[in-house]
Parts: structure tokens; sequence; C-alpha cells
DNA sequence: ATGGCCATGCACCATGGA
């Protein structure tokens, strides 16, 4: 089983290159963010056509999640409950065994304005809302655009960010939370190359120089950690023409 | 040698992203 997370940064610019994708690698599920899309516009059909079934959360211009999928998804939900949001920011589904959480997590903007203490607030939400599933759900993928970078070595010139938004303690904290609900970063179960990084600025030749952070995360629970075979970044759609400027994390379980 | 972005909406610029 080959499950995906992509923030594509638009779907209506990035769905050719998503469908190729798809078809190149074989993913079973994919889950998307900052699709960009409101639901009456997504492309189901285009979906469809290639085999896969899709739902989708979405609003104009910001945010927006999806999951693409061609076993059967049920039970889907938005957002989390209890917390009142009006950002589409998480979509969950039920594949086969597996209870999937495609999450696209707030910004921050900056330590000290409204935008970071909303990442806070959510993030607590998130926590909360987690605990409670995994109870009900032993197999759990928490996937998504954290937008944290967990340690240093996932940050290019962790000097640089130090503080800064993505690598501040604070949502460092918030990461940690998460695995000390007994979930795993499946990138770290396994040897990487050094510097390995999911996104790159579309500034400053980021990508060609090798300069990015690791913030698009696979966080599994105990029980789906066993099976668990392979996790990777794929960096080939980076090099497209008028890319994302996130690359898919891919695992295989 | 240096510096270089991109998507959206509505509008030819401002905002947000990370």
């Amino acid at each position: 089983m080959k499950f995906a997370t992509w923030n594509v940064n638009s779907l209506s610019v990035r769905l050719p290159q998503v469908l190729q994708w798809l078809a190149d690698t074989g993913t079973d599920t994919l889950v998307l963010q900052e699709t960009k899309l409101t639901d009456d516009k997504f492309p189901h059909d285009a979906f469809a056509q290639a085999g896969y079934q899709s739902a989708c959360f979405g609003q104009k211009t910001y945010n927006g999640v999806a999951i693409i999928s061609r076993e059967a998804v049920t039970d889907i939900s938005h957002n989390i409950p209890g917390f009142d949001d009006h950002q589409a920011r998480i979509i969950a589904a039920t594949v086969g065994d597996v209870r999937m959480i495609g999450a696209y997590f707030p910004n921050g903007q900056a330590p000290g304005t409204d935008k970071f203490e909303y990442k806070m607030s959510w993030l607590q939400a998130l926590e909360r809302w987690v605990k409670e599933h995994l109870e009900n759900h032993s197999k759990l993928i928490l996937a998504g655009d954290f937008n944290i970078a967990p340690t240093d070595d996932d940050v290019y010139d962790p000097v640089a960010w130090k503080d800064q938004i993505l690598c501040t303690p604070q949502e460092r904290t918030h990461f940690q939370n998460l695995i000390a609900l007994g979930l795993h970063d499946a990138f770290r179960l396994f040897e990487q190359p050094p510097k390995s990084w999911s996104w790159w600025d579309y500034r400053n030749l980021a990508f060609r120089k090798n300069q990015g952070l690791r913030i698009d995360h696979i966080l599994v629970s105990d029980a789906l950690k066993s099976t668990v075979c392979a996790c990777s970044i794929d960096k080939q759609p980076r090099k497209n023409e008028r890319p994302s400027d996130h690359a898919p994390v891919v695992l295989e379980f």
C-alpha cells in the first residue's frame, strides 16, 4: 500500500502534475493540501477517469484539503470537532482498516502575531482530538503540511532560522506532543540522506541550492509502525515546470 | 558577479505563503 501527502499550492494549476504523478508512482491514496478550490470546482471527474475516488473540503483562495484513493473512502469528516474554524484545513477518512487524517496546519506568520496564536490554539485542539481518535482507531495516519520543522536537522540553515516561524520552540513542543500520543515520524524510522527537505522557497534558487525545510510529515500509530516498510520524499515533481514549492512525502506499508 | 517567487482576486497592485 502506497500512501502519500502533497501540498500542491493550487490544484487548478497542479492537476495535470498530480495526475501524471499518480500514474508514474502508482500511489494508492494521496492527501492534498492547499487545493484552493471550493467543493463545486473540485475535479472529481478527472480523478475518477484515472481510477480514483475523491473527497474534498475546500474554500476560495486559501487552504483546502482532499483525499484521493483507489479504494473506497468512508466516514469522511472535516476539521476538528468542537474547534470553531472558518478555514478548511483537515479531511479525515477511513480506507480499509486505516484511519487517515490529511491536514494543512496553519502557517503562523511570526511569533507574537494573531496568526501565531491561532496556530497554537489549533495545535492544542488537534492534539485533544487526535488523542481521542487514537482510542477508536489503532491504525492511524496523521499526514500533511505541518508547517513545523521538528528539529534543526530539518532545516538547511538552523542558525538563520533559529526561533523563526516553523522553527520556534513552541511549535516544536506541539510536534512532540503529537509524538507523545503514540505516533511516529515515519520518515525518521529509516536511514535518510542528509539534508532532506520537503519544501524549498520559490525565491533565491532555493531548490537548486537545496535550501529547504522538512515541514511535510507522515505520522503513524504504533499499530501501523510495525507494517511500515519505507518512507521517502519524492523530489522529482519539484523539478517540473511550474512546480509546487512542496514535494510529496511517500509511505509504503 | 548578482539577484532572481508564485497564486489569487480583482485589478494592473495587495495579500499570503513559509
